[in-house]
DNA sequence: GCGACAG
DNA sequence: ATCTTGTCGC
């Protein structure tokens, strides 16, 4: 337990404001490896994967897990039982996320080779969402698969499993709409830091055999609600 | 100006 | 994110 994940978010300077954390986000985008390549998705051996969940209360768990990227068999977990105090405001996710997941990761035995965030990287108002900030922060290759789609414009993919549009903002490549599983809605891929954007769709199939999202959010996922819920007792 | 808006 | 019943399908 304790595996190094690079810079922590910094207590003191982490942004307490709207105005300072779009500073901060500013900043962060210069810091991106938006290239890579990173790790070979056929060579890789650790897969992380983070998630969140929320009480009404204000509590919250992040879980962070290590899967092996052959089996997707969980190899390592850790959560971290917190609160925050940044509000859920859209374009800026990550500082109400991030303090506790690198709390989480921080609980881990195995630096993952790789971590996928359950939201956005470069497809971002200023380039900078969760994964990019994440993937900065710890100097593990990063990037993020959402769900839903927030400012860019996409063709819908073709019906089978492996078929890709690019996602465009203002006519710049951002991430791809990756369908994951034939006929169902597609996952929306894009770089954070340190992989290209080959390799992070590659992965993000790879990972993903059996349902939308990939295993690492679904594992992450779980991990976290099921904390939460045994959390008070 | 107003609304929409990753999780 | 979280709150929630029934329902359709493998």
């Amino acid at each position: 337990m304790g595996v190094r994940i690079g810079a922590e978010p910094d207590a003191d300077d982490w942004p307490a404001t709207e105005a300072e954390a779009v500073a901060a986000q500013d900043r962060l985008r210069e810091a991106a490896d938006l290239v890579g390549p990173g790790p070979d998705p056929d060579q890789v051996r650790t897969v992380g994967g983070v998630d969140v969940a929320y009480a009404d209360d204000g509590d919250l768990v992040a879980a962070a897990v290590v899967l092996d990227a052959t089996t997707l068999a969980v190899v390592d977990e850790s959560v971290h039982v917190g609160r925050t105090d940044f509000p859920y405001i859209p374009g800026l996710l990550a500082f109400r996320e991030l303090p506790s997941v690198a709390a989480a990761l921080r609980g881990l035995s195995h630096r993952p080779e790789v971590i996928v965030c359950d939201g956005y990287g470069v497809a971002h108002p200023r380039r900078a969402g969760l994964a990019v900030h994440l993937g900065v922060l710890t100097g593990i290759p990063c990037f993020g698969v959402a769900k839903t789609p927030f400012l860019f414009d996409y063709a819908e993919p073709e019906r089978q499993r492996g078929a890709w549009t690019p996602l465009t903002i203002d006519g710049e490549q951002v991430g791809r709409a990756l369908r994951t599983q034939d006929g169902v809605k597609p996952v929306f891929v894009s770089v954070g830091s340190g992989i290209g954007l080959d390799n992070a769709t590659a992965l993000a199939l790879r990972l993903a055999p059996d349902y939308r999202q990939p295993e690492t959010t679904r594992a992450a996922d779980h991990l976290a609600r099921q904390r939460l819920a045994e959390r008070a007792v």
